[in-house]
DNA sequence: GAGAGACCATACGGCACCGTACGGAGGTCA
DNA sequence: TGACCTCCGTACGGTGCCGTATGGTCTCTC
């Protein structure tokens, strides 16, 4: 079934358009009568597929907790060796964040009651499988969740920083190298 | 010279108002209209006092800028033992983190014009602090740099997490206390 | 106790967005 | 070909906020 490009759009266009805002202006930016000049519509092409802007909102979160997340982890669980697997996250991580405003965006709105919730089972998600990895690397599961705990702030603070004030955070090739590998010298350090 | 309590406002009375609905709403709460209601007074007070919203918010970050991070490096900086400040530095701001949504708020409107300034400021000041902790401690300037860097982006996901799903951050007396006493044995390991 | 200046209330116009009402274009099937 | 359904454009009213204009009130000073 082709569909022609423009000339009908999809809930899943809406959504789309949607999370591209997010990433521009943040959730504030998820604003109808814009989205449909962006988009070349109305809206009344919006009013068909969606309630109110809340059900917008809620699709495009739904997107990016489907997103992102997951496939990260599929990424990162192919490597075998467990210290790799530390080293392959956060240089995954540490490194995305520079072209992922969305990211950012969604923290910024944590308080927003659509947000919340999805946010809460992404972190949840994202911490679970950073704890699990120390446990993998023979840690036991209180100090590997501590562990876990410092990665995952560590990862969302540096997101923030290098969104905020990216002079602030390593940028060379070679200083991200050495910076990643001291973080995972000190996560993984033996226990005093 | 004494004041009347409400009857007449100030530019401070208006920025400290500002400041707390940054911390309530986000910096979006800074609205002239709705604030003036709060206050018991109209936007004419307002308008007499700033010559819009936008400094209004200047106001209110300037104070923001002004106030915590001085204030918490004074409080570290009189600790004369170099790993016990770093210790204090994070028992402060790891549990500060709870009672201040401000913090949060602002970093959420990093990428407002009037925010990413004050926040780059105020950001280097921190880390350059850091830093010097770890310099304190021994390390050489690049390796302080690198854990002071870790220190920080730590704090700011900290900050980020306990807002966002207070359930994921250790919460008991107890916890937090083994979680701090982990973070700084991890952060001040000797070099590998 | 009258004038000046600081401070504020009221009223207004404007803008950007939300949501609704309704009509019309295009395809589908009898 | 005509009835029908999907999708969308247009037009409208409503809301919340910004900023301005203007006049009033309080306080200080001589």
């Amino acid at each position: 079934m082709p569909r022609p490009p423009v000339s009908r759009l999809t809930a899943d266009d809406w959504a789309g358009a949607a999370l591209d805002a997010i990433g521009r202006g943040g959730l504030a930016a998820v604003a109808v009568e814009p989205l449909a000049a962006r988009l070349g519509a109305t809206k009344g092409s919006f009013y068909w597929h969606f309630a109110n802007r809340d059900a917008l909102v809620a699709a495009a979160l739904r997107r990016w907790e489907d997103g992102h997340t997951e496939a990260v982890i599929r990424f990162v669980d192919a490597e075998p060796d467990p210290r790799a697997r530390i080293r392959l996250l956060l240089a995954t991580v540490l490194t995305s964040t520079d072209h992922d405003p969305v990211e950012v965006a969604v923290l910024a709105s944590a308080a927003h009651p659509l947000v919340a919730p999805a946010l809460a089972r992404v972190s949840r998600r994202r911490l679970d499988y950073t704890a699990q990895l120390f446990r993998d690397l023979g840690f036991p599961a209180a100090e590997a969740h501590r562990r876990g705990l410092l990665a995952f702030t560590a990862y969302l603070g540096h997101a923030q920083l290098a969104h905020a004030t990216p002079a602030l955070v390593p940028r060379g090739r070679a200083d991200r190298q050495r910076y990643i590998d001291e973080v995972v010298a000190l996560l993984t350090a033996p226990a005093a």
